[in-house]
DNA sequence: TGATATTATATTCCATTTCATATATTTAGA
DNA sequence: TCTAAATATATGAAATGGAATATAATATCA
């Protein structure tokens, strides 16, 4: 992506708007660090959706459909559709809560489990290539900023 | 979307690797921090590409349609296509550039400003609400490391 | 100049995604 | 308990998005 301009950081409300639009930075710099990583997890024959849905279950096992879906940012008819596909692939497994049939709790499979797990150790050494024009206090501090937008605009 | 839990923001290669992913913080903070604007936006009867493109070219009027599909983050076949419903429209206008005649340049209209002029405004106190949570400084602190990724993994 | 390569955009085909709604289960209240 | 409301997921139709390719214009170079 080709950023055009680098512009005043602070808004004086005349000059170009979306240069400096919180949005706007969020989605580029989100667009610009996601490209390559995306690249290489197709490459390996597994798409981007399915990365998503994998590393966070790798995380949290037996989330139902509804977490799983506000958790990966996929909506929540979306996210049913993906899981099929998955299921298909032997990814993941569907199963019926017992304390409430309604919930459907999204399982890893052991054939997910080793799909996911090169997975995020090449994401790991991808963030650290991407932010090496940071510094490691800086890196800090925009997590935690971020913790902060997401929790503050939940 | 709930963030289900706020762990360490150093990653030690044991607990939950999301939660701290600079990827997944950036997405989410970016899909947490559109979804009220969103809904604005096209309650204005306009789609959120749509808002996209105009706030584009209303900093930057007359792009080829190749640099404006880089800016707004299209597909460039994407982009072209919701050009054609901008142009029904009346939002914009395709233009032949004289230099060289593959080129199309987008034009915004009149139209097309005085649709996007009042979403400016908006998108502007919709920040401003948004980042209650930051101080001044941290908020340009942010904004500053986001452009430097972006510039970083151009 | 003529042939070939490159660049810019549009189009086609197909997968993905969304919106609205249907189905199933549980909860709350009369 | 029976009924209505609420919740969780799935499904179908329609819109959107992306990869590959076609078309058109320009650039390169023998």
């Amino acid at each position: 992506m080709k950023h055009l301009a680098q512009v005043s950081v602070v808004g004086d409300g005349s000059s170009p708007f979306v240069d400096n639009y919180l949005l706007y930075l969020l989605a580029a710099a989100s667009h610009s660090l996601s490209a390559k990583f995306h690249t290489l997890v197709k490459q390996q024959g597994i798409s981007v959706n399915e990365w998503r849905v994998l590393a966070c279950l790798a995380d949290r096992p037996g989330l139902m459909l509804t977490e799983l879906a506000d958790f990966v940012l996929f909506e929540q008819s979306h996210l049913s559709k993906v899981i099929d596909r998955m299921v298909a692939q032997g990814l993941v497994e569907r199963a019926r809560a017992d304390d409430d049939r309604r919930k459907v709790l999204i399982q890893i499979s052991q054939t997910g489990r080793d799909v996911v797990r090169p997975l995020i150790g090449a994401a790991e050494s991808h963030e650290t290539a991407s932010a090496q024009c940071l510094s490691k206090t800086e890196l800090i501090a925009l997590k935690r900023t971020l913790n902060k937008l997401i929790g503050y605009n939940g």
